[in-house]
DNA sequence: GTGGTCTAGACCACG
DNA sequence: GTGGTCTAGACCACC
C-alpha cells in the first residue's frame, strides 16, 4: 500500500519533518511494505503545494537512513527493512523522548494515573491499523 | 537539595533547552523544593563552560512558566507551585510531548508492549518519592 | 492590517517590552487579526534601528504567550486566539497591572473621579470596533 | 500619622521600590501629612530586616522628588506637598500606566465590563482611608 | 556579588 | 530570504 502523505502547514514541526515522520511511521508500523512505491519528489511537492526542495530534502534523509531507496528513472521505493541505529543508540533516543514526555507531564501537574491513561489512549490511537 | 546540571554539548537539543529540561524535571519530581536556590547565572555558565546569556535565557523561560523566581541582586529560587496554564493549554503541550515520544518509539521498532514496559519503568523511576 | 511599531529609545521600559506591548495591544484590540503577518525580525530591527536579537526576544515572548506563531523560513504571524493562562494566573497578572496604574495615578494626585473618567475614556478608545 | 511600612521580600518589585511606593501612596492619599516623621534609615532597615543601603536609596529618591525632607540630626519628615512633575509629564505617566493595564486586561480576554468592575473594586480598596 | 538588557556578529535550519 | 541558537562583551539596577 503506497504511503499517503498529508501535512498541516500550520503545524509546529517543519514540513520536511512531517514528511519524514509520516514515512517512518508508515514503514515502522508496516502500513508500507518493502518495495512499495513513494510518490515522486515533484509529484508530492505539487500535491502538498510545497517547494520541491523540501520534499527532496526529506527523501534524502530517509534515504540516508536506509528506509527508502531511490532508483533513478524508476522512482522511489520503501527499502528492505533493516536496523539503522545500534541498539544503544535506539535505547538512548527512546529514553530521551520518554523522559521529555514524562517531564512535561509531571511538570504540568499530571498524576501518574492520568499519564498512564493518556499514554494508553494515544497508543491505541496510533496502532489500530498495525495488523488490520 | 540543589539541582545538579550536566549538559552534553553534542546533543541535538540546544544547551538552554537541556538546562530547562533538567530544572523542570528536578522541580516536577520534587528533587528541588520551593525556596531552594539555583546556581547563579554566572556560576552555572562557568561550570558548564557556556555563555552566561545561554543560562540566563533558560532561567528566563523557567521564570515565565512560573517554576522559578529571580530576585535581582539575590539570586534565583524555585517558586511555590502554581498552575499557570489552562487545562486546554496543558493538554496541548502534553499531547505534543506524548506524540513525539510514541512517534520516535514506534519508528524505532518498539512494539506497544515494549513501549508500555519502558513507560511504566520510567514512571516509577521518576515518582518514587511522590507520596512518601 | 499590519502592526505599526514605533519605539522611544529614551523610555523607561526596555525596547523589547515596548515591542511586546504594542503587539499585544494591536492584537487585543483586533487591529491585528489572526493570520496577519508581523514584520520580519530583521526588517523590524532595521526599521527601528535596533539589534535583531532585541526583536527576536520580543517575538519569542509573544510566541510563548500564544499570541503569535513563528514559522522558520516563512515568517511570524498573529495566532488564533486561545486561552493559555488559568483564571488565577490571569487574575494575578491583571491585578498587578491595575495596582501599578492606580498606584501611579493616586501618587500623582489624581482623585478617584478623575481616574474613573480617564479609565472610561481610554476604555472606549481601545474598544471601538469590539463588536462592530 | 507616621507612615507604616511593610514589605514582602517575595514580591516582584524590589524592596527599595516598595518603600518608595508605600511612602508615595501614604503621602498622596493624605494618610501621611506634611511634617509627619518617617522612621530613620537605620531603624527602618532593622525593622524590615534589609540592608540600610536599600532604605537610604529609597529615601534619597523620595527626597529628590521633593516628597520628604531630611533634617540631619532631627530625622526625616514628609515635605510640604508640591507638584514635582509638570502637567504634561503627569498626564504622560498616567496614560502609560493606564494603557499598560488595559492592554494586559484586554489581551487576557477581559470584557470592558469586567475591567470596569475590577477597576472600581480596586479603587475603593485603595481609597477607603482617604477621608476617614 | 546578583540578574536584566542590549549590541555585534557568527552559524545553522528551513523554504 | 526567514527565524533559532550561541558567543563575547558591554552597561545598568539591585543588594
Amino acid at each position: 500500500m503506497p504511503i499517503r502523505f498529508n501535512i498541516s502547514p500550520g503545524s509546529q514541526s517543519p514540513i520536511y519533518r512531517q514528511v519524514i515522520d509520516q514515512a517512518r511511521l508508515a514503514i515502522a508500523t508496516g502500513k508500507a511494505a518493502p518495495g512499495d512505491p513513494l510518490p515522486s519528489v515533484r509529484a508530492l511537492a505539487e500535491e502538498l503545494v510545497v517547494n520541491p526542495n523540501t520534499i527532496a530534502k526529506a527523501y534524502a534523509q530517509l534515504s540516508s537512513e536506509g528506509l527508502i531507496e531511490s532508483h533513478p528513472g524508476k522512482g522511489v521505493f520503501v527499502a528492505q527493512k533493516r536496523q539503522v541505529y545500534t541498539k544503544a543508540e535506539r535505547a538512548r533516543r527512546i529514553d530521551n523522548a520518554l523522559e521529555a514526555f514524562l517531564q512535561e507531564a509531571l511538570c504540568l501537574g499530571l498524576t501518574p494515573d492520568e499519564a498512564r491513561k493518556l499514554f494508553e489512549s494515544k497508543l491505541s490511537q496510533l496502532t489500530p491499523a498495525d495488523k488490520p
